[in-house]
DNA sequence: ATCTACCGCCCCCGAACGTTCGGCCGGACC
DNA sequence: GGTCCGGCCGAACGTTCGGGGGCGGTAGAT
């Protein structure tokens, strides 16, 4: 009989007694099998490369490279390996950083043993844990954005399209084809949502109403 | 002595069924309280102007409106009440425009009644309850535009500088102020990573590297 | 009936932009 | 040696863009 496939677990944790707790919560699992504990991003670079583990339990503020880095280039060569980010941080640099990244998980450290334990497996199986405030700062990202623009609600109907038009790089001339306008007119209007905008050019306005 | 507060919840469901099983699922359970079931979003329009739930657990395929367009309304006038999406749909588009339409929640309808119990007190209490999949695709959804800009690469260092500026909306005469050269020597460079990027103006080379 | 906002069109002008040419230099390749 | 190529720089040129006027018409609000 074939015996389980346990979730191979890594840990990186500089703190010597968080690291060591971490791993006496995850080994006894009988579904996780800890293959490596690491103290700093470097000491987990050089072991991954013989065989990545499954997921690997991140902490952010290290010594040396961050794990954000660090996430970064292990997502870039093993883009199959589960990152479950576990640290103090929980400002939105911090997180939005570490997802951009690759992470699939992110937990604060006020997060108990068995907490952990069992966001490890989640994450295995397809999940993404995250703690309560943070998922909800996830989410929330994705309408937060309302702010963006305020100035656009100024905007005439007409301005709003030719606005349109204007955001896709079309020239003055082809607006004007498109929309069945006279150049002129066409110049008129971007003058004075310009004004509503407060920019002075076609990439400031996008720059404004489409930050990055 | 002071009655516990319950959380106020409130259904919008169009099947009957459903509907039903939801409220006899919540209803019982002593920290809430449901205020209204509903089968279509204008029904639950009606009813909220009196007093607002805490907690609106919504389907989206509804006849008539929408359960993402009535979630942006009611967001609109009652940004602290909290929605909780309950539907079939786990497309990418259903998922992200409810998001941004300002959900906080959103459950596939495989959940257990008893899951769905607990989501509406987990996301009363400040957290953001998702199916495992859905989670993952949300921060999968993060580090996705990687895909940005393939021809990048073909540009030389210099080149890549002058975009950067071009980028911000600055103009030739600035770009040339900050990175020390003559008008005429950012143009050139301007010209050739626009044929590397085979686009015909600044705009084209903003939608290109950072497409909406 | 006046005022205001939006729409559409026209003219002009200076500045910015996109394009075409050319030159210089260093490395690669025959 | 020669030659090709790419990055870098520059001058000149025609076009587009941003911004300034003004004119007429429609629709709603006061």
């Amino acid at each position: 009989m074939k015996t389980y496939d346990r979730i191979r677990v890594a840990v990186v944790e500089d703190d010597e007694v968080l690291r060591e707790a971490m791993v006496e919560a995850l080994e006894p699992d009988p579904a996780l099998k800890v293959v490596g504990a690491f103290a700093d991003a470097e000491a987990f670079n050089a072991a991954v490369h013989e065989r990545p583990p499954t997921v690997v339990v991140m902490d952010l503020n290290l010594p040396g490279m961050s794990g954000i880095e660090c996430t970064r280039r292990l997502k870039l060569h093993w883009p199959q390996v589960q990152v479950l980010v576990c640290t103090v941080q929980d400002d939105d640099d911090s997180l939005f950083n570490a997802l951009c990244a690759g992470a699939t998980g992110y937990l604060l450290k006020d997060a108990r043993p068995a907490q952990v334990v069992e966001a490890v497996k989640t994450i295995a199986s397809g999940g993404s844990p995250m703690s309560a405030g943070i998922a909800r700062r996830v989410l929330a990202s994705f309408n937060a954005p309302r702010k963006a623009a305020k100035e656009i609600d100024l905007l005439s109907q007409r301005e709003r399209q030719v606005l349109e038009e204007l955001a896709r790089g079309l020239r003055y001339k082809e607006i004007a084809d498109t929309l069945n306008l006279s150049i002129d007119t066409v110049r008129t209007h971007v003058r004075n949502l310009y004004d509503k905008l407060q920019v002075g050019s076609r990439t400031d306005a996008l720059n404004k109403l489409y930050p990055r």
